[in-house]
DNA sequence: GGGTTAATGCAAACATTGTTGCGTTAGACT
DNA sequence: AGTCTAACGCAACAATGTTTGCATTAACCC
């Protein structure tokens, strides 16, 4: 299939190459395709590795269930950071950042929906809000993610979450 | 000056149109200068955009000075806060984000630093380390810039660092 | 001043990227 | 099967981006 050959050449491109340096026909010669099929798919480069970003990011994966927060939180968390810490998801998300802030182009937007369910299915812990979620759980894995990715490690989850709680 | 010319010309480019749009003849005839130039400077764009980042977030300017450490990281959260209120700057980090992990490029390393300076310089308080600040004050104001620009108000640096302490 | 070096402009070749019109294929529906 | 539509490939073309050699300027150092 088209789309998926080029799904997975954008991936090993952005990858290899940072989200900045790749180019539509470049995708197109990797993924054995016409560069004017991707052309006309997505017009230029930055959309077409923001979709692609998005699409990646959002598998429908199920949430963790349960009623402890601080249980649900930790197998969440961890759960991301296991994602991206392949290479390949990081190097996508440092092209969402590029091009968030422009139009309506935030691969992170389900990430907060994500915790906005967490927080209102668990028995509710007095403090905890989703904006803290976000705040102390969320931002310091993306920040490490885009800026630090060598930081990433199995610990961090349970002591973010530990640090939010007490 | 031209470097300067340039500078200016990169960040009125990369907020208008965002760093993966942004080519070396566009800044080139905004700034009045010749393409050549900015090729034998920078080789290419992506590598103008990070350098300019980092250039422009590293001012040499003072730290905030004083004992107290939870004042001290109010104002210089504050201050970076403000900082990156400018769409100009956030458009800029967001940048810098693309090109981090890319080679050595990091454009928010000597934020890095100067967190390590406060919390060396001030009364030591038990719990609070470099780490801690990075991930509980850095991150969620560089999330925050770089996804949610909107959220950004003068009420979240004491919030950040009310509940770091607390 | 004279000499040296680095930065810049200019123009021309060159390479890459983006666009368009048209023909072909593949799948869906009747 | 026949028809319709959407997706794709192809090739020619247009536009842009990149490199190069050379001349010019400006700053710096004897």
């Amino acid at each position: 299939m088209v789309l998926s050959a080029i799904k997975t050449a954008v991936e090993e491109l952005v990858a290899e190459r940072g989200s900045e340096r790749v180019t539509i026909p470049m995708v197109a010669e990797r993924a054995g395709v016409n560069p004017t099929s991707v052309y006309r798919r997505w017009g230029d480069a930055s959309t077409m590795i923001n979709d692609i970003a998005t699409y990646r990011l959002d598998p429908g994966r199920p949430l963790p269930k349960g009623d402890d927060l601080r249980t649900l939180l930790t197998e969440w968390a961890d759960e991301i950071i296991r994602h991206y810490s392949d290479p390949v998801h990081a190097a996508i998300l440092r092209g969402g950042a590029a091009s968030a802030g422009q139009s309506q182009s935030d691969c992170l937007r389900n990430r907060r929906a994500e915790a906005g369910m967490l927080v209102q299915q668990a028995a509710p812990v007095p403090g905890i809000t989703v904006e803290r979620v976000i705040d102390h759980i969320v931002a310091p894995i993306v920040y490490r993610v885009i800026f630090i990715p060598d930081s990433l490690d199995e610990t961090l989850a349970p002591r973010l979450v530990a640090e939010l709680f007490d």
